[in-house]
This record gives structure tokens, C-alpha cells and sequence, in this order.
DNA sequence: GCTTCTCCTACCAAATTGGTAGGATTAAGC
DNA sequence: GCTTAATCCTACCAATTTGGTAGGAGAAGC
């Protein structure tokens, strides 16, 4: 498994802010009952997003959450990093520098393991599909989805899928 | 974490098989020794590399595992299969048809939900990024490494990284 | 018949994951 | 100023997965 849940609700968290026509805050309540997820642990999930400034909170009755930034310009590599802490290949990736990419702890002096070449390279790929998706483009996609199913009411969003 | 030490020692082994010079089968204790790898484990990790015939064992006495194929005609995609069952971006994903490459769970009826279409897009990414690395490439990758640290008595391999 | 291998299966400890519980704190609306 | 609806924060917990060990049983060379 390359994700866990916390990437998965939290994209599907963030989808959800995006597709809100105006920018008041949506309370987590809401988000939890449309997508039919624990109420609980999404709050921590959310503190994630927070913590990485792609949400913005209002506190008190009325208040919850709404994106800090244009969905056009929240790419799913900072989301994902966001959320998972890293996108390490190997146990043997060490946090490191920079956004996500993280270096190989086996070999420290210059020399390289062929293993090593290989995650690389995988993660290389999982970054760069990650970079190319921006949340408009998933906003995009659910939107139609939706179409396609009924043609809704306007500003009513139905649970994309019910687990419950 | 995308792959397990499954994935790390398996592929490991196959490049040690690859960086024999004849194709006399070579002691799974010796591996182990050679990498500071646990014997007991590998022995598991080996029966899942034969299971999907990529290498071939012979029993008894001087016995041991050669690689089924030209290295050049292995490709990573099928290896970390065997290996690690499956590249499942998510747990929504289930094991479905052909090569590893599996689908979602959530909606069966032809709709998508918009997570299922990023997750898809990091999986092929993965998957490409397996498929265009051979076992020989790697092999080359290690031989390399091992020339521009000391130059080697011939035949004789030297464990890449000692964790023991 | 010893030794050196592959093979097989059951067990186990530690870590991670996914989630719950319980409560502060903050702000709107009456 | 009370109530209510929210965010925030932290500790706990059960199930699963992971990484590994143990203990053998068969096969083949010497």
C-alpha cells in the first residue's frame, strides 16, 4: 500500500471544500456526513492540512473550514506531504530534505546501492504524477461525475459514495 | 511507505543471482552472508520469486538459485509483483485483473469517485517507472558502484552495504 | 550416512493504522 | 450571559501488518 486513509479522507476533504461555491467555512460535520467518514478522525486529519497553511479554520458556532488557496494552485505533491509526513519508497529513506523526497540512509558516503537507483526512480514517478494533479483538475472530475449521475440541485452535494 | 523489505531483499537477491559470473546456483547462505540479510527470511522471500518463475532452485548438496531469465528480460514491474502481490495505491484498491494493476472498490456501476482517478494516475506512474528498469540495468548499476570503490578480485562479491 | 542445501509451516514481538473518548477553547445568536 | 456549535488537543485502544525466528522434513552430493 502506498497511501493510508489519512491521504485518502483528506483529499477527499479538501475535494470537498473545493467543490463549495462561495467561500464560507463548511463546518467538518458536514464534510463527514457527505462522504460518511468519522467525524473524529478527520479532525486530526484536518489539523494536518491546517498545519501545512492549505486550510483555513474559523472557530465557534458558524465557523469550520474553508481552502486557503486556489484549487488551481494546490498541486497533490504538497497535499500528500502534507497529509503522509513523505513519499518514501523504502523504510530505508530517511527524511532528509526538502518537499518529500527523501534520501537513502543505507549509503552515506557518495556510493549508492542498486536498490536505492530503482526507489528513485519509482519515487520520482509517484512525485511527478502527484505535481501534474492540482485540485481544481479532481473538483473538475467529481463535478462531472455528478452530472453524469442526476442533474443535482443546485449547491446540494450528495455523499459520493456511502460506506455507512 | 510504498514497498516493504520484501520488495528491498527480494530485489536484492535477484541482483546478487544477476552479478554472478556462471550460472551455477549460488547458496541462499551465501546471499544472506554477502548482504547481512536474515537466512530464515530470505528463504520466504526466494519461494515467492520462484513461485512466479523468475529464478530456479536446485536441492541438496551444492544446490541453490539461479535466475530463471536473461537479466535483461526481467523487468521490475513483474519482480516487485511477485514480491509484494500487488502495487495498490490505497486499500480501496482490490486485487482485480492482470499485472498487478488493480482497481477501485468504491463504486462499481462505471462511476469514479475523484480520489480513485488520482490514485490511478500515481499507480501508473509507478508502474512505469518499474517496467522501464531491468534486473540488468541493475546489475550494471551495482558492478559500477563496486569498480569506482576498490577494484575487485574477479568473482569475488563484497557485500554493497553492511547493516550487521 | 553425513552434510549441505531447499522447502514448509507455525509462531511471535513490535510497529503502524484507523479509530474512539473526553474534554478545553472560541464565537455566534438569542 | 447562557446555550450551542464549532475547532482544537491529547491520550488511549484494538486490529492488522511487518519482520523475523524456530523447528523441522525432504534432496542430493560426497
Amino acid at each position: 500500500m502506498i497511501f493510508t486513509t489519512k491521504a485518502e479522507y483528506g483529499v477527499r476533504l479538501l475535494v470537498e471544500l473545493g467543490r463549495q461555491p462561495s467561500d464560507s467555512p463548511v463546518s467538518l460535520k458536514a464534510i463527514a456526513e457527505n462522504e460518511g467518514l468519522p467525524l473524529a478522525y478527520l479532525e486530526r486529519i484536518v489539523a494536518l492540512l491546517k498545519r501545512a497553511e492549505l486550510v483555513e479554520s474559523t472557530r465557534g458556532a458558524h465557523g469550520g473550514y474553508r481552502l486557503a488557496r486556489d484549487p488551481e494552485n494546490v498541486t497533490m505533491d504538497e497535499v500528500v506531504l502534507a497529509l503522509e509526513g513523505s513519499v518514501a519508497p523504502m523504510s530505508c529513506f530517511v527524511d532528509e530534505t526538502d518537499d518529500g523526497r527523501v534520501l537513502c540512509s543505507h549509503v552515506d558516503d557518495g556510493e549508492a546501492c542498486a536498490t536505492k537507483f530503482l526507489w528513485l526512480r519509482v519515487q520520482g514517478g509517484v512525485i511527478e504524477a502527484l505535481r501534474r494533479t492540482t485540485l481544481a483538475e479532481l473538483v473538475a472530475f467529481s463535478a462531472k461525475q455528478d452530472v453524469a449521475k442526476t442533474p443535482l440541485p443546485l449547491g446540494d452535494a450528495l455523499p459520493l459514495h456511502s460506506n455507512a
